[in-house]
Order: C-alpha cells, then sequence, then structure tokens
DNA sequence: CTGAAAGCGCTAACAT
DNA sequence: ATGTTAGCGCTTTCAG
C-alpha cells in the first residue's frame, strides 16, 4: 500500500487540505509550508492517486478509442496521432479492438463507460445504431474517425472518400489512360467503400469514358489478399487494362505482387495508384503512388475535437481533412 | 451525472448494499428482490462506477504498456496479443508512446503509477536504472516484453536473439552460401544489436566461413532506410556477396528496394533473409524469408504474466519463446 | 494562511 | 435475507 495525502499531511504537521492545494497549485500557504510539504513528499516518494481524484472530479483523464483492427499500419498511425493529442493534454488512452464484432464492441463500450472515460473515439468502421443508443444514454461524448455517420449527428474527422477517389481518378487520366480499372474494396462498405467507387466513376464520366462492369472488381475487404486476386480478375474481364486504381494501399501492394507474378511490368507496362499512403507505400517496388490522407494528423484532429467537446459542452463541426496525391513511381505517362 | 448505486436503491426500496451485492453476484438476497432490481437497473440504464470500485477494491483492471513507436508493425503485433489477452482477463490497455525518451517514459511512468494501473508492460525498449528504481518504489509489477534487462530481476518475455540470428546465417550457410553479409542495426543495442551480430558470428565460424570487417554493415537503426543504405554500403566493401541476413525485415525491405535500384535480381544474383516476420513479409517482391517471431503470442505471454504476478505475488520465470525460418523466396540455393 | 468536515460512489464488515 | 455504517484517498466548502 503506498502513502496518502494523509501520511503526508501527517509528517509536514499541516492539514490535508494543506496538502491538497499545494499538490493541485492552489492559493493559500506560505512559501515556507509549501516547501517543507514538499520536501516529505519527496522522501516518502507519495504518489497521488488519480483514481481517487477521478471519482470526485468526475474527470478520469483518459480516453477510449474503438478499432476493428490492430495490426494496420492505418490504424496505427491514427492511434498514433491520437496518443500524441491525447498526452499533450494530459490524458491517456485506452485501446480496444472489436474485431467488427457487435458483441465485442458493445462490450467494450459498457466497459469505457463504467471506467468513465472522458469520451470515446469511435474509428474506422459504421456506427451502429445500437452503439450510438447506448453511448448517448451515458451521456457520454463521442466522435467519429475516418469514418462518418449518415443517421446520427456524431461529428466525425475523415477525408472525403469521393473527391480523394476523383483525384486518383483523375491523375490516371491526365497521365494519358483511358483504359483504367478500379479494385474497390468492399462496395457494401457505404462510408470508405461506395463513395470511392462512385468518384472513380463520377472522374471517368467527366472525362468522357465509358465507365462499365469490366473497369471494377469489387473486392471483399481491403487487404492485400483483396490485391492479389484483384488484379487476376481485372486482366479476365478487362484485358486491356493500362492503369489501375486501388481503394486502399495494401489491395495496390497486392496488385503490384500479382502483376510481378504475371509478368506484368509495373509501371512500365501497368500503371497502379493506391489509396492512404501507409508507411509501406514508399517500401514497394516500385515506390507507390498513392492519395495520401494525412492519418496522424486526422488521429490528433479526433482526440482535440473530444477534448473541445469536454470544455465547451458543445459539439464541434465535423473536419474533412485534406488528400492529397504522392507522386512516386508506379504510375507513368501512357505512351 | 449518471446514476448511482443509491438511486437504484431507493427505487427498488432496498439498500445499497444489497444492491452492491447483485451486482457483485455474492449471496444474500431473495430471487424475488434481484429481479426487482435488476429491472430498476434496466430502466435507468444504471451503470456501475469502476472508478469508485477501484479506489475501494485497490484493482483498476487496466494495464500500461510503454513503446517506443507506434507505427510499426512489429509494435502493433504485439499491441495485438497484449490487448487480447487482456480482454480475456477482464482489463483494458492503455498504450503510451515514449519515442525512446527518457524524460516521456519517466513522465509516463509517473502517470501510470497516478493512475494504478495493475502493472506495467515496458517493450522493446532497454529498461534504465531510472525507470527500474521508479517503478520498484512503487511496487506496481512490471514485465519486459521483446527486451530482457541483464542488470535488474525484471521477468521477461522475448525470442533468444542470439539463437535465431545464429538460425538465420546457418540457413544462408546451408543453402550453400559463403560469401554472406549482415546488416546488422544499432550494435550499441545491447539487447537486440549485439546478440544477433554475435549469432551472426558464431554461425559463420561453426562453418568454417571467415568472418570479418567487411561482413557486417553497422546501420544506425532498424528500418527501411537502414537497409536502403545497408545495401550500397555492403556491396562497396564486400562486393562478392551473394547473401545477406538483415537484422530487421524493415531493414530486408531495404535491401530489396537498393537491390532493385542497383539491377541486383533477388534472389537470383543476391539471397536476402530478414528477421521479424511482419504481415509485410509476406507483401514483398519476392515474399521474404525470415525468421518469424511469435509476435502476438509474445504479447499475449507478457500480459498473461502480468496477471500472474498479481495473483499470486511471486515473480514468474521469464519466457523465452520459439522462432522458426519462415521460407518464402527471397532466398536462393547457390549455384 | 490553515484546518475540520462533508462527501464523490462504492464495498465490506457488522448488525438485525 | 437485508440494512447500517465506516471508510477507500481525495477535493472543496466553510470556519477561523
Amino acid at each position: 500500500m503506498s502513502y496518502t495525502i494523509k501520511d503526508v499531511a501527517k509528517k509536514a504537521n499541516v492539514s490535508i487540505a494543506t496538502v491538497s492545494r499545494i499538490l493541485n497549485g492552489q492559493a493559500g500557504y506560505s512559501e515556507k509550508t509549501k516547501l517543507k510539504v514538499l520536501k516529505v513528499i519527496e522522501e516518502l516518494g507519495y504518489s497521488p492517486n488519480a483514481v481517487a481524484r477521478g471519482l470526485i472530479n468526475k474527470r478520469t483523464h483518459t480516453i477510449g478509442v474503438l478499432f476493428p483492427k490492430l495490426s494496420s499500419s492505418l490504424v496505427t498511425d491514427l492511434l498514433d496521432g491520437i496518443e500524441k493529442a491525447a498526452n499533450e493534454n494530459g490524458s491517456s488512452v485506452i485501446v480496444c479492438h472489436t474485431e467488427s464484432n457487435g458483441e465485442k464492441t458493445m462490450n467494450y463500450l459498457q466497459l469505457l463507460i463504467e471506467k468513465r472515460v472522458d469520451g470515446i473515439i469511435f474509428a474506422s468502421e459504421i456506427l451502429k445504431d445500437e452503439y450510438y443508443q447506448y453511448v448517448m444514454k451515458s451521456k457520454m461524448p463521442i466522435v467519429l474517425l475516418s469514418t462518418e455517420s449518415y443517421a446520427f449527428p456524431v461529428p466525425y474527422v475523415k477525408v472525403n472518400d469521393f473527391h480523394a477517389a476523383y483525384a486518383a481518378a483523375k491523375y490516371l487520366i491526365d497521365k494519358g489512360h483511358t483504359d483504367i480499372g478500379m479494385i474497390s474494396g468492399n462496395k457494401e462498405d457505404i462510408v470508405a467503400g461506395k463513395p470511392r467507387i462512385d468518384g472513380f466513376q463520377k472522374a471517368l464520366a467527366d472525362h468522357g469514358i465509358a465507365c462499365g462492369e469490366r473497369n471494377i472488381v469489387n473486392s471483399k475487404g481491403f487487404g492485400f489478399h483483396d490485391g492479389l486476386e484483384g488484379l487476376r480478375k481485372m486482366k479476365e474481364q478487362f484485358p486491356e487494362v493500362t492503369a489501375i486504381f486501388a481503394a486502399s494501399d495494401e489491395i495496390a501492394i497486392g496488385v503490384l505482387s500479382a502483376a510481378y507474378q504475371l509478368g506484368i511490368k509495373v509501371p512500365e507496362e501497368l500503371s497502379v495508384i493506391g489509396f492512404d499512403n501507409l508507411n509501406l507505400a514508399e517500401m514497394t517496388i516500385p515506390p507507390l503512388t498513392t492519395i495520401g490522407q494525412p492519418l496522424v494528423k486526422m488521429g490528433e484532429a479526433s482526440a482535440q475535437m473530444l477534448f473541445k467537446i469536454l470544455e465547451s459542452g458543445e459539439i464541434p463541426e465535423s473536419r474533412i481533412m485534406p488528400h492529397k496525391v504522392v507522386e512516386r513511381l508506379s504510375v507513368k505517362e501512357r505512351a
């Protein structure tokens, strides 16, 4: 059992109130007693109990973050930003790994609410009705990160996926490509899947390029294997394709690997543009041209948004973060 | 302000003690009152306050994890395992990002101690004297993950880096290579750097292969860029090299990229073996042969170790986890 | 400038 | 089977 404020008070011959004041930098004590108390604290190695503080202040200086997946550098970068902003704000972050599982998610939500975290960041996943209702009932602040809700008024931080995908397709078009395919990720995914497909289609349409079934391969997810299989399907249904927009960097890397296996040279015979700008993107062969999301900044912004709610009590505006095309070597001007 | 146990008690016409007993599954109430109380809890949407519980039980069901870096898939996999084991144990995990900075680390340690987490996992970094003393003074349990301490009796979970590096070199030797180089990472790093170099050298020596200065390139860190530059240096100082052991997968990927730029074909002209078996390893061109560490399992083991200490009060044995060579396509039998 | 005392929400004796 | 009460370690009136 460690020392308490009482021990400090006794040893310094003052009341616990005085110790508390000194600890919290409030007024009401002489410089002399302050020094005396500080010395005792030092000697005892006293460490204030944040649990007791939390009970009375109704602030735990802890926030909770829900991720569908931990082992992806997308999530890691977001977490990096969140942790950074939280730390600058004197808060800690509890990470929860939902595996996109509804039951697990509800359990985590319950846990975080019981722990009385100051707020919740819900990342990279659809905010279900059930989740929203439960969190609302507890009155706990929540923000969305890299996702958004069409049904509920929850503030979010994210890029505009439609615009970003449009930019990717336009980049390919500007490089002279007209036979352009997309490996889309999950099109059922209303927040990251569908808008990217729509953006891609719109870009082709706006530039007078017909876009039919053969231009798009719908994969199940956004992973490496989806890209690996995706390119094979694409070459079957659209052999003339000269450029591909992958809905994620991991898909793009899968495309790169598949191209290598099939003996297709990137970028000479096939241009590839990704989406996300993960750390991986610069490590591929060739280095991947991609649509960059400011992931770390987005994480930071979401945490800051949460702290703003905590201060002001008001729900802030959502933030659309800027994307940009990061030019590397996987896209080539069409001959 | 949410409801308290008092509100529940009042509305159900029982004492708070009864509510508490029902909440904690203790004996001492009729089925009838239980149902009544449960109904009130449901109606109110009452959620027990874990902060208050923590204050009295001296258990927060939260553990803290310190990482030098967040955005690396090595760390992510470890975290994944930790989070999993913690969740199975009814605990949450707070992540801290130290950036290998002594001051930041001390601040985080202080924070975690004030928050009265149940224990600490210190990962992938040297446990400095200062850290150790501070944690000991608080009597908080601590375990080391993917690192170890020669100076202090702190239990750890890790692979045997010496043996693992030996295995990597031996694998290359068994494939007929004799002109073998190593890109070593930081040799000042006493726990991950040095032992891998030693293991490499021992393997060459045991097989009658001379190992001099030219066989090893000491890079600053374990990252992609270290590999990128590493291969160039290696080719300068040891042009005949036919196989390379990279002290990390990221270094290996850097080597792959550098080889590509230099027009050196992997594995035809140069074999490469990595270390870690990150998710990335299967995504490279060609897929990377590497020494696999069971990262997720290691994370789990470290958390379980912590919980064991919490239960038994005793310091458990450290665990050396098994490594294995994961054969993919970046190493070729020497012609 | 300093102290006494109430109470945050809960658990755990101790009564009844 | 159920209630009363004393804290857990701290902050914060309210007195002096």
